[in-house]
DNA sequence: TTAGATAGTAAGTGCTTACTAACAGTTAAT
DNA sequence: ATTAACTGTTAGTAAGCACTTACTATCTAA
């Protein structure tokens, strides 16, 4: 991979995750990498062998791979919660991957939903892993569906990222993000009712 | 409003949803509500205008309003679930409208953006409501923030929503719909951990 | 019967866009 | 110094698109 291969990628990721797919023209992802319209075609042989280059170079998996192998020694409520912090962070990190799942879902379904049926299985299975590791530790409910619970719990946390981050524009800070977090996990485990009160 | 407008604005709507704003051509809206385009562009000047109409004629804020106004009298758990249930089915009536807001970020921010904004107000402001008026019938934990428990939980519930029947465009039956805010709302009062664990 | 509103056909304009052809300049290794 | 790899300039092609012009057909109400 040379310098302006990587050049080029890069500034199609921006422009993409910026104007859309269709919104953005080879001219302006050639001037916003610094090179020729030409080069581009050179590395690239269709605007659409660009953007499959985009979404490898920036897949989120190998950031979610590398969190699931982090071992926790803590307990199980702060292990989560380093957990959700660790993937706030890495959307926010993949902000602009994000924004191209959000919006090219309408033209380029198949890529998308391969791309968030991967997403998904991986959180999935990285929380589920936790509460296998950690089940003596813990006591359920017993009718509880914990694969629901736990798709709920991410659910909650991307759609809270997807608000603030991508619709209101707002980067939470570090002190927001953790405090949200406390509030998530606690009612992940405890809900909001004082206890004695059941 | 002619019933000639009216299906000009139902094709631009099913046109939109599915192939995005640029990606859907005026021809084809014409071909969709079965007018020629020229038609389209005595109703509508521009494509930029006929979006406009769109948006406005499929808003979610009023099937919202009609949803906080309705009346319930059963206990706070109860009327959470029922009012869940009924944004989940008011998410899937305007699954397209969700499909253009998700994937037209990028190309009409101002727009999007402040549609978001208001169905977000909207949403908070009837849970909190609830809480409001039920305040006597429940103790809640003495840290807890509630504006942010509320905001998780219906982020919970849109993620849910997105998920599925937008990416994986699975179409949940009437008894997985309630299993889910069964197991959701729970979460929400009493966590996932069994009683007296605490 | 007539007038006005509504719809259609057909052709076309002007612009943008992905992608190409042909040629020239630059750099680095041998 | 020469070659090979890489990059740039300039111009252009073919297609698609939003939107227009000019004219015609149909229908309803008075």
């Amino acid at each position: 991979m040379t310098a302006t291969k990587e050049k080029i990628i890069e500034a199609a990721y921006s422009c993409f995750a910026e104007k859309g797919y269709i919104g953005t023209t080879t001219r302006e992802i050639a001037k916003t990498a610094g090179v020729s319209e030409i080069t581009l075609f050179r590395y690239f042989r269709t605007k659409a062998a660009l953007f499959e280059a985009v979404i490898n170079r920036y897949s989120i998996l190998s950031d979610l791979k590398k969190i699931a192998s982090e071992n926790n020694d803590k307990n199980i409520e702060e292990t989560i919660k380093h957990i959700a912090k660790r993937i706030y962070l890495t959307l926010r990190k993949k902000k602009k991957l994000i924004r191209i799942i959000l919006s090219e879902i309408t033209n380029h379904p198949n890529e998308i939903t391969e791309i968030y049926n991967k997403f998904l299985a991986r959180i999935d299975s990285m929380l589920l892993k936790i509460f296998e590791q950690k089940k003596e530790k813990i006591e359920l409910k017993e009718n509880l569906n914990l694969q629901l619970a736990v798709r709920g719990f991410h659910c909650m946390l991307f759609a809270f990222f997807q608000t603030n981050e991508i619709f209101l524009k707002k980067e939470l800070s570090e002190q927001e993000i953790e405090e949200t977090i406390n509030t998530f996990v606690n009612i992940l485990f405890e809900g909001i009712k004082k206890e004695g009160n059941k």
